[in-house]
DNA sequence: CACGAGTCCTTGAGTCAATCAAGCAATCTC
DNA sequence: GAGATTGCTTGATTGACTCAAGGACTCGTG
């Protein structure tokens, strides 16, 4: 679910835009997950260790527990789509890191996602650059 | 979680505002909800019956079975948040109806939920127009 | 009118995501 | 080296979600 919805009445033009573009972003991007049999959290966490990460940084960037990490890792592990290998430098953290087959799965994923490049593919490069533009100042960026 | 991510190497400029707005809109609202004691889905059920909605309607609105829906709803009712009211016309059917917290509630929480307003606030009435045009043509809208 | 099919919702079982509290092992600080 | 801190895991719980099954109601057809 997770569908932000936005006031009917109250809500101006481009509010009503920004929630459609937002829904439609999130719809995809779940779609593209459980095709190819993951989760939203399991294909976040893929996408994350696409260079190495230790579980703490992966729970970090993702806003959440540790022992949330540790569970979506154990199973991602058990599919062999990730490797939790020692850390030499610090022995009581492990390092996260991709099998070729959770390279493959994160790949296909990502063909699937088309969203944002089929956005990005609607516009003109200029329209592209306003685009970056006009989201990065609504963000105050 | 729940957090999108973009390949942080082949992704485009764009591709890259994209991922950054959503993300910024998704968790402001996680936060605005969990500021008022709701979670996101109660959140999204809440927001859509600032209209009388039957279990189906909101069902397929949010896009999930109707058996999560009557649970969210049992919940909101129990906080006396929303009412489960018989259709006089079809009586296999609820409408589900806003009380004056639920009203309260989700007023506040709007107010909480700046994130669109703010954004929008950044932005000149021209470019507003701008956003709106380029967001509804990235969707082929 | 009655029967069967379809609709609307609820219940129950099960899974995954998420958070918290507790604990263990390794490291750091003094 | 003792004690605090860090990095992760385990266990318990809660909530969101899905699916299968069932009950109540409606509708269409004969």
């Amino acid at each position: 679910m997770a569908v932000p919805s936005v006031p009917a009445s109250a809500a101006t033009d481009v509010e009503q835009a920004m929630f459609e573009f937002v829904d439609a972003y999130n719809q995809a991007w779940e779609a593209a997950a459980n095709e190819h049999g993951l989760s939203t959290a399991h294909a976040c966490v893929l996408g994350r260790v696409e260079t190495r990460r230790s579980m703490g940084e992966l729970a970090e960037e993702l806003r959440c527990d540790a022992s949330n990490i540790t569970q979506i890792v154990v199973r991602l592990e058990a599919r062999e789509l990730v490797r939790r290998e020692p850390n030499p430098d610090d022995r009581r953290s492990r390092q996260i890191v991709r099998t070729p087959d959770g390279d493959d799965l994160y790949g296909a994923f990502e063909e699937t996602f088309a969203f944002p490049r089929a956005a990005a593919a609607n516009l003109t490069a200029a329209e592209r650059e306003q685009l970056t533009a006009l989201l990065r100042k609504a963000m105050r960026g």
